[in-house]
DNA sequence: TATACGTGGCT
DNA sequence: TAGCCAAGTAT
């Protein structure tokens, strides 16, 4: 049970609600509550930040605006549509919720956050936001937004990186939550914890809900949320070929499990997994990558580095840096003999990529470009 | 339960 | 700048 009276909760969703009346965010997904709008617009909000999603949302409502209309795309343009955006299971699920709602659900959504958590890629957090937004249910949608503001409104200090602290926080919403204005009262909370109560450069001092800031008022928000410290992302250093064939370049298909899957990339070496002994020099490494491209003698592969920076790129858990490999092959090979894909460079653009190709091709371009 | 999963912004 | 943060979920 949380200190606050049954007089300080209604008055903190009277404060709360008239601040959210006159100042609330002008956002594309808040036109309407269609449960469509809704659940795109918070499944891109993920781990995302507004300014990021808003023009990846209006593009989705163009290319695909409704249920039926996302459950009938192909994959390609859906990814299309996602490039850029990350964590990109979220658009395979997505996908795969909406092929749930029309089929197994015969168009009709579920209003339950019990219901809404059967879709894929509907957690807790996102179920509480479509039941309370679209269908009025008075329930919790945790976020790190709630996580923040309510840690210190009512000093918790429960570390909110673990799992099991989520009940804490849903079962003090569940009490403070308005029963008439649930979507709005969540969605206060998250205007609230992006502006006056924020992670960092907060304004405690001119927030509508100071009085109700016990951490503000004790002069110790700084302490609040208590959140364990993340790993350091772990380095892998990779070659990547970039062999070019005419206007083709070779691209690989990535596994369909782990980090960037399915996407097509450049053949990519784990430099690691080419050490034989430890006194193996770069040009060493380079020669193995050649033997295994050029398995046969007639069409042996010969590998320049490019006179190129690494490129870095830091995903949540690794940092690759990876050296670019030029690739020359005799003339009238058969391309038809090395695994993969070969890819038209005028084709580029109606392609998917993650973020680390790009920076590659960007980075090849340029140090072509120079020679 | 702890970890993997992308990218961009900010200090 | 290296690290943290941003409307989390799946496994």
């Amino acid at each position: 049970m949380i200190e606050w009276s049954q007089e300080t909760i209604t008055a903190f969703q009277k404060t709360l609600l008239n601040w959210y009346d006159q100042h609330k965010r002008d956002l594309p997904w808040r036109k309407d509550h269609d449960p469509y709008h809704v659940w795109v617009s918070e499944i891109m909000l993920q781990q995302t930040q507004v300014q990021t999603v808003i023009p990846y949302y209006l593009r989705f409502m163009k290319e695909f605006p409704t249920v039926q209309a996302l459950a009938d795309a192909d994959e390609a343009h859906l990814m299309k549509a996602w490039e850029g955006l990350g964590y990109y299971s979220r658009a395979r699920n997505l996908q795969k919720a909406a092929r749930q709602i029309v089929t197994d659900y015969h168009g009709q959504w579920p209003t339950t956050v019990k219901g809404l958590q059967e879709l894929s890629g509907v957690g807790p957090y996102t179920a509480g936001a479509i039941a309370s937004i679209a269908f009025n249910q008075p329930v919790a949608a945790i976020d790190g937004n709630a996580f923040r503001v309510f840690s210190r409104l009512l000093e918790i200090d429960d570390d909110v990186a673990k799992p099991q602290t989520r009940k804490v926080f849903e079962n003090v919403v569940d009490q403070i939550i308005s029963k008439d204005r649930p979507g709005d009262f969540n969605q206060a909370i998250m205007d609230l914890g992006t502006s006056y109560m924020s992670a960092a450069n907060y304004d405690s001092s001119h927030s509508p809900v100071k009085e109700f800031n016990q951490a503000y008022l004790d002069g110790i928000e700084d302490q609040f949320p208590v959140k364990t410290k993340k790993k350091r992302p772990v380095r892998h250093d990779f070659f990547a070929l970039v062999l070019h064939a005419d206007n083709q370049i070779l691209f690989d298909k990535r596994p369909s499990t782990g980090i960037l899957a399915n996407f097509l990339m450049f053949p990519m070496f784990d430099q690691h997994d080419l050490i034989k002994d430890k006194s193996d020099s770069q040009e060493v490494l380079i020669h193995r990558v050649e033997e295994q491209m050029s398995t046969e003698d007639r069409l042996p592969v010969h590998l320049h580095q490019l006179p190129a920076k690494p490129v870095i790129h830091t995903f949540t858990h690794q940092q690759w840096h990876i050296t670019l490999l030029r690739g020359s092959l005799p003339a009238d090979s058969d391309l038809s003999y090395f695994p993969g894909k070969w890819i038209q460079i005028d084709h580029f653009n109606d392609i998917a990529f993650p973020k680390v190709q790009l920076k590659m091709w960007q980075a090849y371009q340029k140090a072509i470009a120079k020679k």
